[in-house]
DNA sequence: GGATCCCTTACAGATTTCCGTAAGGGAATT
DNA sequence: AATTCCCTTACGGAAATCTGTAAGGGATCC
């Protein structure tokens, strides 16, 4: 089993959980919590230039804000942060989110190699995911289905644009106007129209209200 | 200090750290966790019945949907049915929840003894939050301002719950018909109109999409 | 060359939003 | 009792959104 592990949570009372089961159920020699991203990142650089390098990271997603300035504020980030030291730490993100679309980038863009949903069994998924990852296999929670339909929707920056504009109070009109004056084509009301609702099916949602919404808590936009 | 104590919380991983943390410190005879609100009750329940009732419920505010069909489904509404058996139990809400506008009608409303916001330093303050309810006090996590709730600008539950209705796809319409099906009042569509209006005003926002990004970015909704 | 597909654009109609005006009712004040 | 103030509600019109249909253009394939 793993040797060193690294976790990265800023619930304290998750955070206990988490240490207390894996230290009970593998009698790991070092596991070292954080409760944040940055500490999080200087702790595994540290273990790195040391040559004790940590050999995995458990992390959530997404951390509170607080009074402390951070550089690094999300689990995404702190992946990327940690690759860029060691490419080959093995990473397992134990969140909240149960969304596809959101998952589904981890293991493709930030070459993942678990994923654990909290809920009312994820202390033993992670005991299984962790076992499956140090035989350098992919773990994702049973409830998540990767593999529906419309999980991986491409968002170009193009609509990207459109829909900060959106969030921003631009009407359609407005954005058309803005597009023609940044030289940007396609830009007809039309035309944005047609992405927009396209977007919609793509995403669930009823109107530009709830994709709004939606697109704002997954952190796209 | 409490002699029995139940416990309601769905993530696995939380639980566990919230149970470990009370028995170091504290050494209590009873402590009992439930991942599902139903169980809760129906534990509270059996355990007045037999004499030995529970003497406080540490329990979360929302609990992810399941296959299990659920009556209870909410931390407000587990308090709600176990002061209906006994009035007097002790009761502490641990949830992530820090908007003091939802967390407010709780002590005034279900009459909470404790509020713990989870955060970095949560199992430090539930201990202080058990320690103070004991004595028959209230405790609210410091970082939680119950009182500037209005310093800011004042955003009711009513509120609240038109934006949240608009921000999932609702149109004006519905959602007028949704709060009469709540027999909540005010209800027109003229009402939802002007009420939404008037928060373009005071959150400078250009229409509902550019209030709706507002307000979740800041994380009130 | 012709058929096909996809993207852009225009347009039209139904619905919804946004905003102003105004009427009515209840509570408080004078 | 009368006035004032605020909240709720109705209504109407301009603007914006949402949806479907259709025309035109470019790229690809046979």
């Amino acid at each position: 089993m793993f040797k060193k592990i690294l976790i990265a949570e800023d619930f304290q009372d998750t955070n206990k959980g988490i240490v207390d089961a894996l230290e009970n159920r593998f009698h790991i020699e070092s596991i070292q919590e954080e409760l944040y991203c940055d500490k999080a990142y200087n702790r595994f650089k540290v273990a790195f230039m040391n040559g004790e390098p940590y050999e995995l990271l458990i992390t959530d997603l997404y951390f509170k804000e607080s009074h402390v300035d951070r550089r690094l504020t999300s689990g995404k980030a702190l992946i990327e942060a940690v690759r860029g030291i060691d490419p080959n730490v093995k990473v397992i993100v134990n969140s909240m989110v149960d969304n596809p679309v959101e998952i589904n980038p981890l293991f493709t863009d930030q070459k993942i190699n678990g994923y654990v949903c909290k809920g009312r069994n994820s202390l033993n998924e992670l005991i299984d995911a962790l076992q499956e990852v140090r035989q350098n296999r992919t773990y994702v929670s049973p409830q998540i289905n990767l593999n529906g339909a419309n999980s991986i929707i491409e968002m170009d920056k193009y609509d990207l644009m459109i829909l900060k504009d959106l969030s921003e109070g631009y009407t359609k009109k407005e954005i058309s106007a803005r597009l023609r004056a940044k030289n940007i084509s396609p830009n007809s009301e039309s035309t944005i129209d047609k992405k927009v609702s396209r977007l919609f099916d793509e995403f669930g949602a009823k109107n530009t209200h709830h994709l709004i919404a939606k697109l704002i808590k997954q952190g796209r936009i």
